[in-house]
RNA sequence: GCGGGCGUAACUCAGUUGGUAGAGUGCAACCUUGCCAAGGUUGAUGUCGAGGGUUCGAAUCCCUUCGCCCGCUCCA
């Protein structure tokens, strides 16, 4: 879910930045370059390093229902079979050489026809000056029955379509070098819609590989995994033994993923390596929570989702999560007017999907995804167990003990009314009625919600929110662009300058000394010296410290002993200025910045 | 992967019909008792994206390749 791009130069006024000031690179730039992968600079580390920090805190220290998680990259590769990467992500793909657009190998309909061979195509340009052409051979087949015209006329569109702006119109379009090669029936050969000829079946997988061991046969393959998220349904067993979690509760991760972007683009924001932060939120089945509550809490306008219920279903916890996540944003700046929802239709969601939310940011080349929230019932869980042949079912002692209450009769109807309204239509009587002995016993594979969202995105969104050029004029009325990224504090890469006033004199740099003496344990504080202060204000303004502090010859009591030990504490977006008390500046920083 | 555009100093860019590389900003050093990219003095920097070819000579012409941007791809 995309929308239409702003057309001015931001997003390229940004990129410039965050080389130039060390925020981001493009990886292996001395070798030229390699696409879909970026490093972060000095700055960048730290940004990147707080906005984790922020996640990792609102997510896991500072809840009781959720605990975190650190897998390797590298699984066992049957993880990515169960989960079902291998085969959805690893398909024969065959490209139309007319349109490239893709298809299946096994899904091509055989089609019978004309083969007609153009050995290229040009604009007809009135001017007969040299225009755009193609030189490249293109086979089509001309389906039975299409007049010879009619083809020709969309033959002209495909090629038209295909090359953009500079081939102009398809009438403006000369195919070359016509010639009919032969009559074919019933080939796999050629696109279904467009007629053109395919290319050669390859795979096409988004998975990245690599061999463990040294012999590196196809025996030997592994995956780069291209989510966090199965790493904690695949631990979901150890950390239930180990931690003393009860359903509800969530298991977060952070870390890199990868994937094989076919069209790695717009910076950062589609990456082949980038970093996931996600949470597999375990809740009770709805069942359970029937059975235990004797209802099930579903969603309305009036809904209060500030804290959980025992009595809420997947429902209610999929929008406390949205909820909760559109806090966290609020929280590090990113409010309702840069953020935009999207609610996944049916259609759009994936068939073990029950719900899914994508969280946009209006980044400057279009709206588009930052997290996305799914619900996913219990599928990851099943799978697993099913191909692991490990149970991973859930002990739930309330429920056991809720059911152990209830009659015959009433297990009973219970499993008449759960069978009358199941969702999964294909679902036989003796599955729904094993499933329901099961949560009589007080077994269920517990239900997910996912929240999971791309770190690097959500730097990309900073940067892109915070950045800001912004007309000033100086006493003498001359006006200048001043860059300034406005980081909330929290997540600021510098928190705070430290500036003599003067760099030739010995005191007023002794005394600057020992204020970053005094502040660096407690923050990233950055020293300057050099050059005019005015300047030293604006190199901050543009990496986005929020504070930047003076030490002139007023600290040092020359004016009136009153402001002795006293510096100009210098905010960012406002550049105003006032005095406080050396005593009193890392008080108030850290209220600023915590 | 296909089509179009682009690639020259850290950044933004100029560079004539092929004749050996330039501007602004930034950066570094010094001076300055004063607060918003201030002023002055001095200074450093480029395999002209990479490789190959044509040529006496290539940033410039040709081929190949890599990367970036824009279009077709999807979901962190």
């Amino acid at each position: 879910m995309s929308t239409k791009p702003e057309t001015d130069n931001r997003m390229e006024k940004i990129v410039s930045l965050c080389k130039r000031r060390g925020i981001i690179f493009q990886s292996s730039e001395i070798y030229g370059g390699i696409g879909g992968f970026w490093d972060y600079g000095p700055l960048g580390t730290e940004l990147k390093r707080n906005l984790r920090d922020t996640w990792w805190r609102a997510m896991t220290r500072e809840r009781e229902d959720i605990v975190g998680l650190d897998a390797t990259i590298i699984m066992h590769p049957a993880v990515w079979k169960a989960s079902g990467h291998v085969d959805t992500f690893a398909d024969l793909m065959r490209e139309c050489t007319i349109t490239n657009k893709r298809v299946r190998a096994d899904h091509v309909e055989a089609q019978t026809g004309s083969i007609i061979r153009f050995t290229g195509a040009r604009a007809v340009l009135s001017e007969g000056t040299q225009g755009w052409h193609l030189d490249r051979t293109l086979t089509v087949l001309m389906k039975q029955g299409e007049h010879i015209e009619s083809f020709r006329k969309r033959v002209r569109q495909l090629i038209a379509q295909n090359a953009g702006t500079s081939a102009g119109k398809p009438e403006e379009i000369e195919l070359l070098g016509e010639e009919r090669i032969e009559v074919v029936e019933n080939s796999v050969d050629y696109h279904p819609e467009s007629g053109g000829l395919l290319n050669e079946a390859r795979p096409f997988n988004l998975m990245l590989k690599t061999y463990i061991g040294p012999t590196a046969t196809e025996d030997d393959v592994a995956y780069l995994r291209p989510e966090t998220a199965q790493a904690i349904f695949a631990q979901f067993r150890n950390v239930c033994d180990s931690s003393r979690v009860k359903v509800p509760f969530g298991i977060a991760q952070i870390g890199k993923a990868f994937r094989n972007e076919v069209t790695p683009k717009n910076f950062t924001f589609r990456s082949r390596e980038f970093e996931q932060m996600e949470l597999e939120f375990f809740i009770k089945p709805d069942e359970a929570v029937k059975l235990i509550h004797g209802k099930v809490a579903t969603w309305s306008d009036e809904s209060d989702l500030s804290e959980p219920k025992p009595d809420w279903g997947w429902e209610m916890w999929h929008r406390y999560w949205v909820a909760q996540r559109t806090g966290y944003y609020a929280s590090i700046g990113l409010g309702s007017e840069v953020l935009d929802y999207y609610w996944q239709s049916r259609e759009d969601l994936a068939h073990y999907a029950r719900a899914c939310v994508d969280i946009l940011f209006k980044f400057p080349f279009g709206t588009d995804e930052l997290e996305g929230i799914a619900a996913r019932g219990s599928f990851d869980l099943t799978q697993h167990q099913n191909h692991s042949g490990k149970q991973l079912e859930y002990f739930d002692e309330e429920l056991k003990a809720a059911c152990d209450a209830m009659s015959a009769e009433q297990k009973a109807s219970f499993i008449e009314e759960t069978f009358s309204q199941r969702t999964n239509p294909e679902a036989s009587r003796e599955e729904i009625t094993s499933t329901c002995e099961k949560l009589f016993k007080g077994l269920y594979i517990p239900h997910v919600i996912e929240p999971s969202a791309g770190l690097d995105r959500l730097a990309l969104a900073i940067l892109t929110s915070s950045f800001d050029e912004e007309v000033v004029t100086d006493d003498k009325g001359k006006s200048e662009t001043r860059t300034v990224l406005r980081f909330h504090p929290r997540i600021a890469p510098i928190k705070v300058g430290v500036f003599p006033l003067l760099k030739n004199k010995p005191e007023l740099v002794a005394k600057a000394r020992e204020v970053v003496a005094m502040l660096r344990p407690h923050m990233n504080v950055f020293y300057d010296e050099t050059g005019a202060i005015g300047r030293r204000y604006r190199r901050q303004d543009e990496v986005g410290t929020p504070f930047g502090v003076t030490i002139d010859f007023e600290t040092l009591g020359e004016a009136s002993p009153e402001l002795k030990d006293t510096v100009t504490i210098r905010e960012r977006d406002s550049m105003d200025q006032r005095r406080i008390p050396i005593s009193d500046l890392l008080s108030f920083l850290l209220g600023k910045i915590l």
